[in-house]
Formats: C-alpha cells, structure tokens, sequence
DNA sequence: ATGCTATATGGAGACGGTCTCCATATCCAG
DNA sequence: CTGGATATGGAGACCGTCTCCATATAGCAT
C-alpha cells in the first residue's frame, strides 16, 4: 500500500500505465460532456487510441469513470461550499449551496440517475462523494434551521433527494415550457399555502443527524 | 388497396392479428410489472410465442408499446380522479389525486423517465395521456388555489414536473432511508419556513410569470 | 368448397453496445 | 542487458434492438 492519500492515487502506476489513464480521462470528460452519462465506452477508448481492454483495466466500470470523470467539478463544488459557507444569513447559504449542487448535477446529462444508484446502494464508485454531498447539505440545512429559515422536520436526506429530483427533472425538460427557478421555488415553498409546520406538539430539539 | 383508415382504430385487424396483439400486450404488462420498463422486447416476444417482427409491427417502438401495456392502469388513475373530484375540500382533492398519480408512475419501475420525455415531445404515444395528466393536476391545482389551499403562483406543469420528479425518486430511493411521506411533505412544503408567497408589498395580482 | 390476395408471420441477421480473455508488448529494477 | 512484473489491444462472446422478406394464412368472392 504505497498509494500517495494525498496526491491523488495512482501513484503505483507504470509510466505508460498513467499516460494511457490520463488520455482515457481527457477522452471521457469530453464524451461525457458532449453525450451525457451513457457515452459509449468503446468509442471512449477508441478515441483515446486504446484498446477497450485498456479502458476495463483502469475503469471497472461506467461509474468508475464516471466518477474519475467527475473529480474536477467536484472540486469546483467544494469551492462553492466555502463560498457559501462565507454568507452570512443561513438562508441565502442554504440557497448558494443548493445552486451550485445543482450545477454540479448538470455536469453532464443523465448525471442525477447514477448519483441516487450511490445514494441508496454503498458500494459505488460514487458513493463516497454523494455521501459528502449529503453531508454537506445537512449542513447548511442545520444552520438555516436554527436560523429559523428553514422547516425543522426537513432532514438532508429528503433535501437532497428532492434536489437530486429537481435536478433530473431540469436535466431533461428545462426547455419544455418550464424554468429552473420556477420549479426551484415549488421545491422552495412547496405547493400549499397551510403554514408550514404548525406542529400540534412543539417540535423542540429538531436537528438530528440524517442516519 | 387500402380499407377505410377514417374509423376508430383496431378492429381492422385480422383475427390472427388481433389474437397475437392481445397475447404479446398481456406478456408485456407481466414483463414490464417484473423487469421494469427495459424488460427485453425479444424476450416479451419469445414468451408470447411470436417472432420479433411480429412484436415491432404491431408496436413500433417500445414507448408504443409501454402506452398500451398501460392503458388499464390509466383507466384506473381517471377512476381515481373521478373519485378526487368528489372530495369536498380542495385541499384533500388535490392531495388525493396526487395520491393516485404516484401509484400510477410507479405501475412500473423506470415509467417516470419515458413520461416525462413524453411531456416534452410530442409525438410519443404515451404524449396523448400526458397531456391529459397534465390538464387533471391543473383541474385539481386551480380549486385548490380558489379555495386558498394551494400557492397561486404554482402552474399545473410545475406541479406535474415536480411530482414526476418525486415519482422519480422514489422509484429509485423508497427503501434508503427516506419515506414516500417524508418527501411528500417536502414537496406540499418546501423546506423553507418563510411566508409563502407574500410580496413585500400587498401586491394582489400574483401569477409573476415563469420564465 | 375453392381460389385468390391482402394481410400477417417468424426468425435470420445486421448493427451497436458491453465486457473478457490472453498472447504479445513494454517498462524498469537489478 | 535482461527477466519478470505489468500493461496492452483487439478479437470475439454475449445481449438487446430492429429490419427485411420469403412464407403462411384469413377471409372474401365465387
């Protein structure tokens, strides 16, 4: 186990090993970008000018590369946590948060329907960043709730499964009549107008950990 | 050369026809119900004892298909809309019809995707009852807002899209820890405490446009 | 019945995608 | 330079979609 935590990974990789890596990731990125999740791997190798076999050494799986794929804008997103964790009222952090989630989920086409398979089924290469992610809103979820900004009864897992749905729903009909910030202020507001949580019981502690 | 194309539909088949569509169409609804909607199309064939070309001449495409399969569990959810329509308050109507159009897009695993490409293309044979989905949730969204029950700025096809987003989610997410009522009430409240729709000032009108 | 033709059928096969296997090529430590 | 560990490519197995057309059949006219 000589793999560098902190450079990255593959530190163990023959030098030709590591080249043929990067070109398959330049090549992915690229086909991702311009044809969503379901790209074709073997047009992926093809043109990164390696064999499909190559491919399958270094990326078991679609989600794999997916997920190698992704790191760069993984990156961007944990910048646009810090920025948003910057912002003072809790609210307008929770909301900067939210944006820039859905973003990332924009990434490329089809991208929300892998990221719920690494939700609900451990085991992913994805996993470990969407549980981050899920992290990362209860966090900024807690701070607008103790703001008062935000309903006490949400929890992280329902915030960002509704977001991850928000954000299928964009991913495949934003130009069908309907805009993102419409559908962000029904995921927002809701759909009724009853008072928000007028709970019978004065709902005291609230702010539990998502399980 | 050709018979009358003016009539209604089907019943210019010839009996063998008829007989295979009936067998391929009730293979089809117990595929679709155990593999979800990417059941294998070959396999449905097989097993309704009919050849491939049989299968694609009476339903072009799998969408073609997927709208026929359907058609009892559509008849269903109008049966569940006439029963809505009979709640006397608004609010317990909408939720109620919303109710049953959950149960509908889970008839089988995967249906919200094909809908919802449904309601951005026309053209799919699934658009027709789309179409009409879309008109029900308005009928029901737009007593709820007479009553004060529902947020005025809402359209029927924020409402609609937002709810085949929950659909889809939960077809995916039911068993992660997260319930179908939890995200339910996330989507009727929003996760933010504020007023609802209050302008800053006592601005009547509402209906701000949507993109 | 019988013939006739529009209609319907089956299934072979083209196509494209995923993924595996292993003979061969390449790297690099000693 | 060399040997063994490592990496490579691409042929090909497998599976799903969908088309094409020689053949079979229903059902009308006779």
């Amino acid at each position: 186990m000589s793999t560098d935590v902190v450079s990255g990974e593959p530190s163990r990789l023959r030098a030709d090993a590591r080249r043929n890596r990067e070109r398959i990731l330049r090549t992915a990125l690229r086909h991702f970008s311009q044809h969503g999740i379901d790209a074709s791997l073997d047009d992926i190798a093809r043109e990164a000018e390696v064999g499909a076999g190559t491919l399958y050494r270094h990326f078991p799986s679609r989600e794999a590369l997916l997920a190698a794929a992704l790191e760069g804008r993984q990156k961007e997103l944990l910048g646009g946590a810090q920025q948003a964790r910057e912002i003072a009222d809790a609210g307008a952090a929770l909301s900067a948060w939210l944006a820039a989630l859905q973003d990332y989920l924009r990434s490329f086409n089809g991208l929300p329907a892998p990221v719920l398979a690494a939700v609900k089924q451990q085991g992913s290469p994805l996993c470990l960043s969407c549980n981050a992610l899920v992290a990362l809103t209860g966090e900024f979820l807690d701070r607008a709730q103790q703001d008062g900004h935000a309903r006490r009864t949400v929890t992280a897992n329902e915030l960002f499964l509704s977001a991850l749905g928000l954000a299928w729903v964009l991913d495949r009909a934003e130009t069908c009549g309907t805009s993102r910030q419409a559908l962000e202020k029904v995921l927002a507001h809701g759909y009724l107008s009853t008072p928000p949580d007028v709970a019978p019981d004065g709902g005291a502690s609230g702010a539990s950990q998502v399980g």
